[in-house]
DNA sequence: GCATGTGAATATGTTCACAGCT
DNA sequence: AGCTGTGAACATATTCACATGC
């Protein structure tokens, strides 16, 4: 399989499932898995596995399965994990707080670098080691601190504004938690996360 | 088209991005839109609105448009947004504690019924007007108010027990925001949501 | 004339079956 | 024998083009 192929997104997402699992089976001293050993932990289809890791190159040995480590270090490099990469918080309500004290980014290289919210009385407050800041000074600290990577939680309302601050400050992939559709300048990259699609989505096969 | 076909799951997702934007337009007094004007406040293709539309059987008048109370009425229905849905957290923390008060869930008719969690110090805060209760009460409290939606807020290695507990007391839709693959009995749906996935999906795509 | 609804064409993603390496 | 890697078959989803109804 060529070494450059594109990927598929769901692919992208199962290999994400899949470094995670890595990560656990690594700590509990596993030195090795076969797709069937993955398929147990993530719930993911073997053969699926087999598919989506073969975008990456060869990586198994057949007859005998995957060396961990060696996946791993294939998964961060394909998926950007293995450089640490700086992201901002906009908006420090309970979400935006969850979000910069969750340990799982860590896990993938990612390092909060900025905590933002409009109101004064959260003003330098500390959450995992990072002092909130005024909304005003978005573009300025995000410049600044060479940071490319927003994520949006704040209210609907204020979602298109942040967005703005944020690409004025040279963010350029932006994780909207909002449910506005933001509308960026051609380059931006955007990923939607709707909570209350995956309710909606739910609620759809809850019987009647 | 069939009034019953079987819509697709991306279509589904659509279909609630479609129903907020509605409740919106109809805030502002708007009475009808068009496919275009859909596409504008949510940035999916009208063609692809048209054909998600088309599911719910025909709904709009050609060369005019479609009347909002008609059209969110039947997205409702087949969402099955148009009944009040009861749902319980489990895990009362930044994160379970930011859905429980999450505003967007009330608008599609979801009710917090109960909250959980295992730390002592939680028990009796009250939470969007319901009380957290002790972790061993889910099974108990759940079939007392034949809550069949679970939500699952809790760290990774608690994920399993929580599940089991909520199956326990009747639950049969669980929305796991956990990185942990949970196993459920058959007849049970569970969907995952991942936001360290979402960062990975991202961080592929953002350039070295 | 204008915007919907839809079959047909295309694109994308998943599953299968098995050849080939260890 | 066991498990990977992959082309080929299948399934699903999106886009297009246009006939139809207002």
């Amino acid at each position: 399989m060529p070494e450059r192929s594109k990927i598929p997104d769901p692919s992208l997402a199962r290999l994400a499932t899949v470094y995670r699992a890595l990560l656990d089976s690594q700590r509990n001293g596993r030195k090795s898995l076969n797709s069937l050993d993955l398929q147990e932990l993530t719930g993911i289809a073997a053969t699926q596995i087999r598919k989506d890791l073969s975008h990456l190159g060869e990586m198994g040995k057949p007859g005998v399965g995957y060396d961990i480590g060696d996946l791993k270090r294939r998964i961060a490099e394909r998926l950007n994990l293995s450089r640490r990469q700086k992201f901002a918080i906009i908006g420090a309500g309970r979400l935006g707080q969850a979000l910069a004290s969750y340990p799982g980014l860590v896990e993938f290289s990612f390092k909060l670098a900025a905590l933002f919210d409009v109101d004064k009385k959260k003003i330098g407050k500390v959450v995992n080691g990072v002092a909130i800041q005024p909304a005003a000074e978005i573009s300025k600290n995000l410049r600044r601190h060479r940071v490319r990577i927003a994520v949006l939680t704040v209210p609907a309302s204020a979602a298109q504004g942040a967005a703005e601050a944020a690409v004025q400050g040279g963010a350029r992939w932006i994780l909207n938690f909002t449910p506005a559709h933001i509308a960026v300048p051609a380059g931006c990259v955007v990923r939607n996360v709707s909570f209350t699609n995956e309710f909606a989505v739910l609620a759809h096969f809850v019987e009647k």
